[in-house]
RNA sequence: GGGCAGGUGGCCGAGCGGCCAAUGGCACCAGACUGUAAAUCUGGCGAACUUCGUUCUACGGGGGUUCGAAUCCCUCCCUGCCCA
């Protein structure tokens, strides 16, 4: 095991608070001379499907400790995404079934083996215990904590003061996580930094239940592709941990300059010296240090090839302006033709490029359609253009099909 | 349980009997400019249809008044505030 100094200087790393800060390096210490490892807790709710890189970065961080020789101790909310976490929210969430959280559950796992060492990961589900919690266990737990301090809460706060509504059932969701440290006796938690309250409230109930309270680490919410928002699926700003690499890149050479920084430090092992450099090397030309980082990013998901690849793929398409060497093929049935030709958004949609006359319309209007070698630019919604073996046709930045008549 | 205020397009927010598919802002898409960054400008933005037009679907749900309703009436559901 590596010595206390070292392993608080990668923990730091990267973290919005350490509380307290003390209590970690006491923990460290006694776990380096028994050679006990700590148990370090992070939980998630099954409720949606999709892992992003904003999930990635505690997740990172579960991992550092894995690295480090600690014992990582996933909980799957299966009950507590009954509830629904209200941290960081303005209005309720949505409940899920149990089915549905079950399939969540599966795939959630899938997903997050792209990040944690997943065999070696303690994997609980919180219904474990909570299924057969009793209603004086309830009443045992919800007397542990006043109104008051629920109520202090911003997220709280700032719905009360805005009047959406705040449910009882909300207030649960600390308690519930605060127990899960109990159950399986958590040195350490790791979350979001608007998960400081329950994590906070796990140490109270730990102490009520004669065990030493764990520390919390809270980590950066990490912006999302627009640079300003949280990271998430329902804001549409996010890049998922199953994208292709191509994809993936593109969307990271989309993010605003100022968000570089941010992300290289959550996303990435590079050390504050080594970002610098990157950053300072290419400030006249911010892209290159992008590129870095998204070469980076796909080479963590996908390895270091297709790293390679798909940034060779952006220069060439993106910045060369250049068609892909792959250009997807599309057939369309020659009796669609008349004369050799064919109308321009019938082709589209043909093509799949486009939902229907009207998008197609809309699009060709808009001056994003263009075909042939020359790029030649169809705004003519009423064109009909002559069709060849091989035509390309281009739609935005995106898409884009080879023609194939049959 | 009582009183009051509300529920409008992805969100915020106007409209309060016909000129409303519904002002405006944000978000989003596309184009120009760039480093597919930012800023800026332009166009689009309920749906379908070869569209200077036509037809559907929409203003919490249902019903009604009217030639005509997002706008008026009834009823139900939902939310907030105050009182109990």
């Amino acid at each position: 095991m590596k010595p206390v100094a070292e392993q608080l200087a990668l923990i730091r790393r990267g973290v919005e608070q350490i509380v307290p800060e003390d209590e970690l390096r006491q923990k460290l210490e006694r776990s380096v001379q028994t050679g006990k490892p700590l148990r370090v807790k992070y939980g998630i709710d099954p409720t949606g499907i999709d892992v992003h890189l904003g999930h990635t970065v505690p997740l990172r961080k579960l991992r550092l400790f894995q690295e480090l020789g600690h014992q990582a101790v996933l909980i799957i909310g299966n009950y507590t995404a009954l509830v629904g976490d209200p941290s960081g929210r303005d209005q309720t969430r949505a409940r899920l079934t149990e089915e549905q959280v079950e399939a969540n559950a599966r795939d959630y796992l899938k997903q997050v083996s792209k990040v944690i060492d997943i065999g070696k990961t303690e994997v609980t589900h919180n219904g474990d215990w909570f299924k057969k919690f009793a209603f004086l266990d309830v009443l045992a737990l919800t007397s542990q904590i006043t109104m008051q301090r629920m109520l202090e809460r911003d997220d709280f706060t700032k719905r009360m003061k805005k009047g959406t509504p705040i449910y009882l059932h909300e207030c649960l969701y600390p308690l519930m996580q605060g127990r899960d440290s109990v159950e399986i006796k958590a040195d350490i938690e790791l979350g979001g930094s608007e998960q400081l309250f329950s994590l906070m409230v796990a140490r109270d109930l730990q102490r009520d239940a004669r065990q030493e309270p764990q520390v919390c680490i809270t980590l950066p919410i990490l912006r999302g592709l627009d640079g300003e928002r949280r990271m998430g699926k329902s804001l549409g700003n996010y890049i998922g941990v199953a994208e292709a690499p191509f994809e993936m890149i593109a969307k990271v050479m989309r993010i605003p300059d100022t968000l570089l920084r941010e992300w290289f430090e959550l996303l990435t092992d590079h050390g504050p010296d080594e970002i610098d450099a990157f950053i300072d090397a290419t400030r006249t030309n911010p892209r290159n240090a992008k590129l870095q980082l998204g070469k980076d990013i796909v080479a963590f998901y996908h390895g270091a090839a297709e790293a390679e690849g798909a940034a060779a793929a952006w220069e060439q398409r993106v910045a060369g302006g250049k068609d892909p060497d792959d250009v997807p093929e599309a057939a369309i049935s020659a009796t669609e033709l008349a004369n050799g030709k064919i109308w321009i958004c019938k082709l589209l949609v043909l093509l799949g490029m486009a939902a229907s006359n009207n998008d197609a319309r809309r699009a060709v209007e808009g001056g994003s359609v263009s075909i042939g070698p020359d790029r030649h630019k169809v705004t003519d919604p009423k064109a009909n253009i002559t069709v060849d073996d091989d035509l390309i046709v281009r739609m935005g930045k995106q898409k884009i099909k080879r023609v194939r008549v049959g």
